[in-house]
DNA sequence: ATTGTTATCAACAATGATGTCGATAGTAGC
DNA sequence: GCTACTATCGACATCATTGTTGATAACAAT
């Protein structure tokens, strides 16, 4: 078993079976929830033995930290490149709700906040963060709304990826204001 | 095993059985985070057989959903009275908010809405729903902006339940200033 | 007391996940 | 070609959980 289609086995560099592991890792986050996290789901889905996987990550634990790290840096990168490009606020929205909810990012950072009680993104992702803040207080005036306003953003933003679908069945959000709701919530703490 | 003090069983009407099982699996759910929602530890911890907890729920799935349906009831409940009673929108806000983040019941429905692909609330829980959305709607004119609004607060408050604190920490936001959200955001969706 | 109902239990079987171990097979360097 | 390294594999042991089953005990009704 485990063997391509001239039955041989395929040999990767360390990085690049880290790199398939937790790609696959993250797509079966998006479809199967948090309980798709394991060694043997994840070797299921990579087509290898789920003691390849252990032998690259060392235990299940470590597999999903390996993967927290890298979706937050992904996350908080792609925001930085955003405003770095001065996009419009809508945009910057846009983007930053569609990675939390599709990726499955928001997913994983809440199983981080609900598991652990801290929440604390590594080394890496904390330098972009600072970042990012700094970028969005310079153009508010007033430093007190840019607190309130980010802080709604953020809070918004985590709890749309992770019941927003259901939220708008509940109240029968259609799928026209669904896609408005990022555009009209930069509309409206522009004016702030 | 399992018996009290005299070495008696303990034989609980269903209701009663049903009622301590879902008290037991919501503490078992902010100790030990959704993974902790399993029918032998609810068992372990209730002190019953887990063939017992079967029995009531049928299954884990079951059980879960049944928490689901009890905790999202209990809050659209909550905020329903805080409604009728026509308090001010900064203190049904105060109140919707501090009933997520104190009770640990914001987390409690991330965990099982983070664990089901699909936050599905039963029949009981969608009438209240709808009651409040009409309600908030009477005071809104347009319809739009009304839902659009509902979605944001309630996307906002449980995403606050869930990494209110730790965002809040990050942005440098004071206690001052994380007590005066509720009311900085319902002053301003009230201009909206 | 007797009976019927059923909540509860212990034991069992089935399943699946985790982690270990020794063997195997690619691949790079000599 | 030969060797050293190690990514990968299959098999195994271990453990936890789930769900089933038949028996039992508590309790209500008569």
């Amino acid at each position: 078993m485990n063997v391509n289609s001239e039955g041989k086995r395929i040999r990767r560099t360390p990085e690049e079976a880290k790199s398939l592991i937790l790609r696959v890792a993250s797509d079966r986050l998006s479809i199967h929830g948090l309980e798709g996290l394991n060694i043997s789901g994840v070797a299921r889905d990579a087509g290898m033995s789920h003691a390849t996987v252990i032998h690259h990550f060392g235990s299940t634990g470590a597999m999903r930290e390996a993967l927290l790290e890298k979706m937050t840096h992904d996350l908080l990168s792609d925001v930085m490149v955003a405003l770095n490009h001065h996009e419009e606020p809508a945009r910057v929205l846009d983007q930053l709700f569609e990675t939390l909810s599709n990726g499955g990012h928001g997913r994983l950072l809440s199983w981080l906040a609900l598991d652990q009680q801290a929440f604390s993104p590594g080394s890496g992702s904390k330098g972009l963060f600072t970042g990012i803040l700094d970028t969005i207080a310079k153009d508010q005036g007033d430093p007190v709304h840019a607190k309130q306003i980010i802080f709604l953003v953020a809070i918004a933003a985590m709890g749309k990826s992770i019941c927003g679908d259901a939220i708008a069945g509940l109240i029968g959000m259609n799928e026209t204001e669904a896609q408005q709701f990022p555009g009209w919530l930069a509309e409206h703490i522009q004016r702030i």
